[in-house]
DNA sequence: CACCCGTGGTT
DNA sequence: TAACCAAGGGT
């Protein structure tokens, strides 16, 4: 891996031959792009909902929460106009949750400061809420045809290849990098289809895994095939192993058909979503701090059942072992953080709480 | 820069 | 099966 590494733009690119690689990726995406919902139309506000939604999100698991979120918010004014519990109950199940809060927020400040248009210029548009680098670029270039780069992962697996680029794509400086090669190639060419024609390249044929590089519209121009080196790259550093936490959850059922919930924090992991109460403790301490818990919290006083169901559920960076505990009293309890179950479901619950729910209450 | 922030499909 | 990781952004 003695590979020399470029400092500059111009070096990576002097020797590449920059018309071919253009003209070939755009006559491969006319021919071969997808048909996406989100590329029915050029309304900046349907792209920049959908490129927020495909945030580390595949497009399959997008497509039924497109649909929904713009039949039920259709223009930035009824996102804006909308109740949070709403929108989060829209975002119900995609994850990363702030980019629903983000976003509506967002939108808000397009409706109140620039009259309900999203605004043309890239950085007025970047100081939005939950727009970034990868954002910008992609809803300047392809709903207003700017000269933008939008280098996501799909872009730096392209370019390292293709340019045969050995650096970590998880440092913030290689993106830059990229960004800084996009906007060499993008020049003069349609932006909208250049940029989501590499990302698309990297969707279908460029993959993490077996790479279809025999059908490769730019294999003759690209270094890491030349190289045999298309498999060793990206460059990707290992991240670390999650931490595992145990947790014991309370589902509190009064007889009147009431349930106990509880609302999280609005800062940190399932920010303002709804649960079951839940602790973390040991194992051998978890029914006694739940009871503890439940007892000083909610004035409940009861004795758990030991469901002995337990589950586990993955998040990106720490794991949750799971305990669930079960009791039912009697419907004078009925007040506070108690809600009937069918208001409850109206509200968003993460997908380890909606597991619960459906096991426990059916 | 390093870490936090979800979920589900693939290998 | 466990790791990888997908149209990233905030702090």
């Amino acid at each position: 891996m003695m590979q020399r590494s470029y400092d500059t733009k111009e070096d990576v690119l002097a020797t590449f031959p920059n018309q071919y690689f253009r003209e070939q990726l755009l006559q491969w995406y006319e021919a071969h792009q997808r048909h996406l919902p989100w590329r029915e139309s050029k309304d900046p506000y349907r792209i920049w909902v959908s490129e927020i939604m495909l945030q580390q999100t595949r497009v399959d698991t997008v497509k039924p929460y497109y649909q929904q979120f713009m039949e039920k918010f259709p223009t930035p004014e009824a996102l804006a106009e909308a109740h949070e519990d709403q929108v989060m109950k829209a975002w119900e199940g995609l994850g990363y949750y702030s980019r629903a809060r983000n976003l509506q927020s967002a939108v808000r400040e397009v409706v109140n400061t620039y009259g309900g248009e999203v605004p043309q210029d890239p950085e007025e548009f970047a100081s939005l809420k939950g727009v970034g680098p990868y954002t910008k670029g992609a809803v300047m270039s392809i709903a207003y045809d700017l000269e933008e780069p939008a280098v996501d992962g799909n872009v730096m697996r392209v370019l390292a290849r293709v340019l045969l680029l050995t650096d970590d794509i998880g440092k913030q400086r290689t993106r830059k990098h990229m960004e800084n090669c996009v906007r060499i190639l993008i020049s003069g060419t349609p932006p909208s289809d250049f940029n989501q024609g590499l990302i698309e390249l990297g969707a279908l044929i460029c993959t993490p895994k077996n790479p279809s590089c025999d059908i490769c519209p730019v294999q003759e121009v690209c270094r890491a095939y030349d190289q045999q080196m298309v498999e060793q790259l990206p460059v990707k550093a290992k991240k670390q192993s999650q931490k595992q936490q145990t947790m014991a959850v309370a589902v509190i059922e009064s007889e009147d058909g009431a349930v106990l919930i509880e609302q999280r924090p609005k800062q940190g992991l399932l920010a303002g979503m709804w649960q079951f109460p839940m602790v973390e403790a040991p194992p051998a301490l978890r029914q006694q701090s739940l009871q503890q818990y439940l007892k000083e919290t909610y004035q409940v006083d009861v004795t758990l059942e030991d469901t002995e169901q337990s589950l586990e559920h993955v998040f990106s960076h720490l794991i949750w072992k799971v305990r669930v505990f079960h009791a039912i009293v009697p419907s004078s309890m009925n007040r506070g953080n108690w809600m009937q179950k069918t208001e409850a479901e109206k509200l968003a619950f993460p997908v380890v709480h909606q597991k619960i729910w459906r096991q426990q209450l059916r």
